[in-house]
DNA sequence: TCATGTAGGACCAGTTTAGTCGTATATCGG
DNA sequence: CCGATATACGACTAAACTGGTCCTACATGA
């Protein structure tokens, strides 16, 4: 089906209204806003708190804000922080998962795609989405052994996969 | 978690082989050749046979063939008629799946992404594939014969977003 | 007629998703 | 100190999805 899950969803909202309010916010605030279930909304702040990419302050006027540059942080970091890491398909787990390895005959040309994709989800920072505006960065030309992104301003370092 | 159905991989599988071969296969080679389950591959041709991709014929020498030109044939529309419509996220359903549609902030900046990501499966087609890397180690039953395509031309199906 | 093939519905176990609940803990305003 | 407000976190559940099996029906060629 290819489609995020709702916690990814919810922490690219957390992010971005964390961004464009530049200040710090609570759970219970954000989840007002977005009408996000608070306890569900609150796991997924917490692990992003874990990941670094959230800074949690505990009491009466507590909240979360970004511990890190809205430009820095990039959708694949916050999916894949949230989610796990992002795989086109399950032969990508590394761990041998397919068995069939000699015989499979589109993991090469799935590989591709896969790279396309991660690729364009590292293309786009919480900075890109807060200023609403098209980060027009998102250029995918028909070529894809050949694909050029102009990225954003500064690509951030992956965390390695 | 942002991946393919084994279903899907199993009918570009299935698809490739096809275009490689150049000629019509039996489920049961396909699923024998790939280490597939029989009956689960059988119900992804079946419907890549109901959606316009195959063409089956029964009988002691029936199998599916190409039904259209490999080049013509675009991953994306594959993964689509496998397993249904490929959304990013549940907003784009459609069918209003989204309860806070003025507040939803990320809406747009993810729409761009969900664009790209179609672009990017609608530019590989089971002709790109077939003629990846080929390990052509096919030896299969009998004639190992050059693969010819249906339709010649490396005509790239550009989206048309 | 029989082996081999597709067509397709019913069923099932395991996993994932989305969400709830309960409880512990930290901080601030009184 | 007290209590309101916040995060932290594990256990639990219902529903959906995935991957797969089983069974029957039907078509075709030798």
């Amino acid at each position: 089906m290819l489609k995020l899950t709702k916690k990814a969803d919810y922490g690219l909202i957390a992010l971005k209204h964390l961004a464009v309010k530049g200040a710090s916010a609570s759970a219970k605030e954000i989840a007002d806003t977005y009408q996000i279930p608070l306890p569900l909304l609150s796991k997924v702040l917490q692990k992003l708190a874990k990941n670094g990419f959230l800074l949690s302050e505990h009491g009466t006027h507590g909240g979360y804000r970004l511990a890190r540059g809205a430009w820095s942080i990039t959708a694949l970091e916050v999916i894949r922080s949230i989610d796990g890491p992002v795989f086109l398909t399950s032969c990508f787990t590394g761990h041998g998962g397919c068995n069939h390895l000699d015989t499979c005959n589109v993991r090469e040309p799935l590989r591709k795609v896969h790279d396309g994709i991660q690729k364009l989800l590292a293309s786009i920072s919480i900075g890109d989405m807060a200023q609403d505006g098209a980060p027009e960065a998102v250029e995918c030309s028909g070529e894809v052994s050949a694909p050029v992104y102009a990225a954003s301003p500064a690509l951030p370092v992956l965390p390695s996969l």
